[in-house]
DNA sequence: CTTGGCACTCAGGAACTTCGAGTGCCAGAT
DNA sequence: ATCTGGCACTCGAAGTTCCTGAGTGCCAAG
C-alpha cells in the first residue's frame, strides 16, 4: 500500500525532474501531482527512497534527484513505452519511405532519432555478418584492371580495384564472373567467403587472377571498416545540455568521433528489436556516466543486422526517446525486408 | 618607420591573444616581445591602430584585442604561411598514401585536418560535375532487374537498381552495355550526359529499356545529394572553446548539420590550390560571427573539384592553420592525380 | 617622437549578508 | 499503524559592498 504510493512519488520525481531539470522537492511534487498526501507524508516517502538508493540530495538542504538506481527503476516498473501518434507515425513512414538506397536510409533515420528525440542520434550500417552476397561483379577497366563490385543482400555494394599483372580477354573475364558468382551468389558471407577460398587454387593460367580477385573479395568481406561503419547525427541537441557542460558535453563529443566507442555504447546485435536502456554509470566508460544510451537492434525479419539509438543524458526523456527509437527501428526493419 | 612599428605591435598583439585568449596590455607586450620601445610608446601606437579598427577594447580599463579588421591585415600582410616540418610532410604523406579508396582518403584528410590544427575539419567529395566517366557496368541482378554503376574518373561510384517490365536476355544486356558505354566513357560528366540524352529515344524493342537506364545515369549524375557531400570530423575539439559556448560553438555545432551551410562556408570551388580566409563577419552568417574559415580548393591538376578546410574561433591560429590546410589540399590533390 | 610620471577607471574577486526552499523530526490526530 | 501540522534548522544561491591591480590616457620633459 504504502510501497505503492512511494513507486509513484518515484515516478513523480522522475517526471518532474526530468522536465525542470532542477532537484524537486515535497511541496512542489504534492501541488503538481495529485498524490492525496500531504508533504509530511511525501517526506517521509522520499527519506524512504533515498535510503533504498533511488534518489539523493544534491544538497542538504535542496530537493532530492534520481540517482542511476532510480531511472532504472523507473524505465523497469514505472512506464511502458508510449506509441507514437499516428500523425508522428505517418511522418516517419513518409520520410523513410522517400530513401533511394542504403546510405540514404541510414541518413534519414538518424535525422529523424535525432528530431524525435531531441538527442544525438546513431546508426550502425548494417553488418556485412549476416547478409548473403547477391551478386559479384567483375568489370574491366582497362586490360590489366579489374574493377570487382560485391553486391549484398541488405542493398550494400563493396567495391575494389585490383590491379593485374597479366592481361585478360572478354572470354576469360566472363570464365572469372562465372566462376566467382557460382561459388557465393545466394550464400551467407562466411559461407561465400569458404567457397571462395575454396576455389582460388585451381590450376591453369587463370588461376593467379583467380587467386588475386577472390583475395580482394574477401578482404572487402572481411573488411572491419564495413562492420563499424556508423552515422552520428543531431550533436547540435548537445547545446541543450546547458550546465554540467565540461562533465558531460565534452567525454560525448570525443566519444562520438571513436565509433569504437560508440559501438560499445550501442551494445551487441542480439536477435529481434529489443529496446536496450543503458543507464549512466552502468556502462563501461566512467567519462560518460551522466549520459544514457536507448538503443534497438534493427533488421529484416527477426534478425537483427545493426543497431540504433540515441545518446543523452541520464535526465532524459525515456518513454517518449524508447518509444522513438522503437519505432524506428522497426521502420527501418520493415524497409529492409521490402528491399 | 612608426608604420613599422605598428604593424610588429598589431602583430603581437595578435599573437599574444591567440595564444593566452586574454586582453594584451602594453606593458606584457613590451616584456614579450623585444620592441625596442618603452610601454607608453606602445600606447600610443595602439591608441592608433584603435583608431584605425585594427584593435578594441573590451573594457575601459583591460587591453587590447584584434578586431576583425584586425586579424585580417595580420592574416594578409603580417604573416607568411609557415612550411610544415619534414616530420608532419611525411606524417601527412605516410597516412594518406595508406587509403584504399576515395572514401577513406576524405575520412583519413577529415581527421588529419582536425589533428594538425585542432579545430572542426570539413571535406567536400569531389564534385561530380568536371569529373569524366571512366565506365558504365550495367549487370543484370535477375532477368528484370538490373543494377547500373557509375564509375568515375575521381574514384567515385554510383549504383542506382533499376526495375524493368520486360525481361531481357545476355545478348541485350551486352548491346545495351556496349550503348552506354560508347556515349559516355571518357566524357566528362555534363558531356556525357548529353550524348546518353542523344541514345536514349531509339527504335527497336530494347528503347524502353534503354530509356528507363539512361534516366537513372542521369538522374545519378546530376544528383545533388553528390556535390552536397560532406564529411565532418574533429568536432570534440569544440570541447576547448571553454568561454564563450552560447554565442560560439551552439551555432557552429547547428552550422555542422547543415551541409549547405557548411558548403557555403567553404565557398566556392575556384581553380588551382588557393588559400581563403574567411574572418568573423565577413561571412554570410550572423551567428558565426566569432568564428573563421580557412579553406582551399583541391583536385587532380590544376582542376579544384571540391574544398577543404577548417573551422574555429576568429582567435585562432592563422599561421599554423593554413598551412596545415594546405599541405594536407596538396597532398589529397597529389593521390588524386595518380589515382 | 619617445619616455617617465601620474591620476583615473573599472572588471573581477573576496567577504559578508540575506532569503527562502527544503529538510528532519516530533507530538498529536485518525 | 499511519498520516499530518508545526517548527527549528540548514545551507546554497543571489545580492551587496569593498578592494585591488592591471591597464589606460594624457602631459610635460628629454
Amino acid at each position: 500500500m504504502q510501497e505503492e504510493r512511494r513507486l509513484a512519488v518515484l515516478r513523480a520525481i522522475v517526471e518532474d525532474y526530468v522536465a525542470t531539470e532542477e532537484p524537486v522537492g515535497s511541496k512542489a511534487l504534492v501541488e503538481r501531482h495529485g498524490l492525496g498526501v500531504s508533504s509530511a507524508t511525501v517526506r517521509n516517502d522520499m527519506a524512504a527512497l533515498e535510503d533504498e538508493g533511488y534518489i539523493a540530495q544534491p544538497h542538504t538542504s535542496a530537493g532530492r534527484v534520481p540517482t542511476d538506481k532510480g531511472y532504472r527503476l523507473f524505465v523497469d516498473r514505472l512506464t511502458t513505452v508510449k506509441p507514437m501518434s499516428a500523425a508522428e507515425k505517418r511522418a516517419i513512414a513518409t520520410l523513410l519511405d522517400g530513401a533511394v538506397d542504403l546510405d540514404d536510409v541510414v541518413q534519414r533515420s538518424v535525422r529523424l532519432l535525432a528530431q524525435l528525440t531531441r538527442q544525438v542520434a546513431v546508426v550502425q550500417y548494417p553488418t556485412l555478418s549476416r547478409s548473403t552476397v547477391r551478386h559479384i561483379e567483375v568489370v574491366a577497366l582497362a586490360p590489366n584492371r579489374l574493377l570487382v563490385v560485391l553486391i549484398l543482400s541488405t542493398g550494400r555494394v563493396e567495391q575494389r580495384l585490383v590491379e593485374l599483372t597479366v592481361e585478360l580477354d572478354d572470354e576469360q573475364l566472363a570464365e572469372l564472373r562465372s566462376t566467382v558468382n557460382r561459388a557465393a551468389t545466394g550464400e551467407v558471407i562466411a559461407d561465400a567467403a569458404t567457397a571462395l577460398r575454396a576455389i582460388a587454387p585451381s590450376e591453369g593460367e587463370g588461376s593467379t587472377v583467380t587467386a588475386t580477385v577472390v583475395e580482394t573479395l574477401l578482404e572487402a568481406m572481411s573488411d572491419h571498416r564495413s562492420d563499424e561503419r556508423i552515422v552520428v547525427g543531431g550533436a547540435a541537441n548537445l547545446a541543450r545540455y546547458g550546465d554540467s557542460f565540461d562533465s558531460a558535453v565534452r567525454p560525448l563529443l570525443e566519444a562520438l568521433e571513436e565509433h569504437v566507442v560508440l559501438l560499445k555504447l550501442l551494445g551487441e546485435a542480439t536477435s529481434g528489436e529489443i529496446l536496450t536502456v543503458r543507464i549512466g554509470a552502468e556502462g563501461p566508460y566512467q567519462e560518460l556516466a551522466s549520459t544514457s544510451v536507448v538503443a534497438s537492434g534493427y533488421g529484416p525479419g527477426d534478425e537483427s543486422l545493426a543497431r540504433l539509438g540515441i545518446v543523452g543524458p541520464t535526465r532524459m526523456d525515456y518513454p517518449g526517446s524508447m518509444a522513438a527509437v522503437r519505432a524506428v527501428a522497426r521502420y527501418v526493419s520493415r524497409i529492409l525486408d521490402d528491399a
